[in-house]
DNA sequence: GCCACGCTTTGATACGTGTCAAGCAAGCCT
DNA sequence: AGGCTTGCTTGACACGTATCAAAGCGTGGC
């Protein structure tokens, strides 16, 4: 109960069969525990850019984990408005929305050609009856997104434009650097209109806002080519406001 | 599978131990597992107005379940601005937050004199491993929990004061009238201010905007006291850019 | 009972972000 | 290559909500 939150994603992402293990699952099982989970996981699918995972609405099944890709998903209210909720990026879990109503919740939509594990649920389920630390971590998976959640909520009930997307930087640049990639120089894999979805926003504020960062040499924006030149002051910026680092 | 959503509350409120299980846990369970789980669930707590059940960053052991009473929870930054994420009445379950990290997310208070059960998660976690129905339960409640977040994200990112306000009241209203409570008229029993924290709002719009429902004939607003006189005005404001009524 | 305090309402004004519109650059298709 | 589409930037302006301020109303304490 006392350990380290759990490293979701490990720098090791293209293994054999289905590296899920490593990536998402990373719960200290024996060998044959491990044989058991690799039974269960299916073979990866792939998807091209735009392609739907699932949408809301849809019978629910499985968990995807991102093996390789892109992926955002939003929600959608009856008259069009969409709220991106989340981008997800290699190792990360997508799907938890659906078991409450066996049915899915949002869309999960590929932002590139991406590569996904699929975790059939039921079986994940049996399987954590067998394997307690299997069980633990998927609780922890479950409450580290409704964590996640919370921050987004106070970042869109609290957060001025400069401070989202100050926020959403930092936290894409952290996630980056954690698998592996430079922190500090990255492509954005979204346009400005699902930023600003997720963030709250319109396109063209998001557009202003980093022009503003670029002006005042925080940032070098070259289209998607994002090169943060003075994290410090965007760290700055959101110190205070966030209560972690924890949007995705 | 193919169930339906379960209803989380029923209307028998007071029991006598601990009416728990018939509040959040109606998961079909025999006379031995209801006796297992009973030996699990801890005697109520009481508190008073204003006491904190849990603070953010306190360690993690239980999940709470209201049986009485009234709560909000809330993440706060570290310049002090609170954002609240979510009001909680009878039968609801706060806590999920904390599995993630051993700590708790956020702070849960007492907005009047209510009383909790606990639910000490380790035990439950084992529970559920001899209680199919148990750890599929807990799953379900885990993910209804992240379905309503998105809904909150939906609202702070898209929709307008009226609008917001409309969804929280119509809210509210269901929520009540699921316990057993009149749909369309009842108290308030949190401030304009804690309004506006949940809703992205300050004080003075909620305020204002609860006037001009009034104005309008929709509600008639005295202080804490709302009566809804003309509720499909307001879900008529609300319909199109609510995906479901799952905010609380 | 009265006073003091907190909560709420309401008004005037300011500010931030949305909206609308135009122009630009890059990528794609024929 | 030309012309089209798509996404992005930038400007002018409008609108919604925040901010500041003052006054009203209830409630609880003495």
């Amino acid at each position: 109960m006392t350990e380290q939150t759990p490293t979701l994603h490990t720098l090791k992402v293209s293994c054999s069969n289905c590296s899920l293990r490593e990536l998402c699952l990373p719960v200290g099982l024996n060998r044959e525990e491990m044989a058991q989970l690799d039974a269960v996981i299916r073979q990866s699918r792939r998807l091209k850019r735009g392609e739907y995972l699932f949408r809301s609405g849809e019978g629910f099944r499985s968990l995807y984990a991102v093996r390789t890709g892109y992926f955002k998903t939003c929600v959608s209210s009856q008259d069009g408005r969409e709220q991106v909720t989340g981008f997800h990026m290699s190792g990360e879990l997508m799907g938890l929305d659906g078991i409450s109503a066996s049915q899915h919740g949002c869309d999960a939509i590929a932002l590139e050609d991406s590569e996904v594990c699929e975790l059939p649920f039921n079986r994940m389920e049996t399987l954590g009856r067998d394997i307690p630390s299997l069980q633990h971590h998927f609780f922890r998976l479950m409450s580290r997104e409704i964590v996640r959640d919370q921050s987004v909520m106070l970042l869109l009930g609290n957060m001025k434009a400069e401070e989202r997307l100050a926020a959403f930087l930092l936290n894409l640049s952290q996630r980056l650097s954690a698998r592996g990639f430079a922190a500090y120089d990255f492509i954005l894999r979204m346009s400005r209109e699902e930023i600003g979805s997720f963030l709250g926003l319109k396109l063209e504020t998001v557009s202003r806002t980093l022009s503003k960062f670029q002006q005042q040499g925080w940032l070098k924006v070259d289209h998607k080519h994002i090169q943060m030149l003075q994290p410090e002051e965007l760290k700055a910026l959101v110190a205070g406001c966030a209560q972690a680092n924890s949007l995705r």
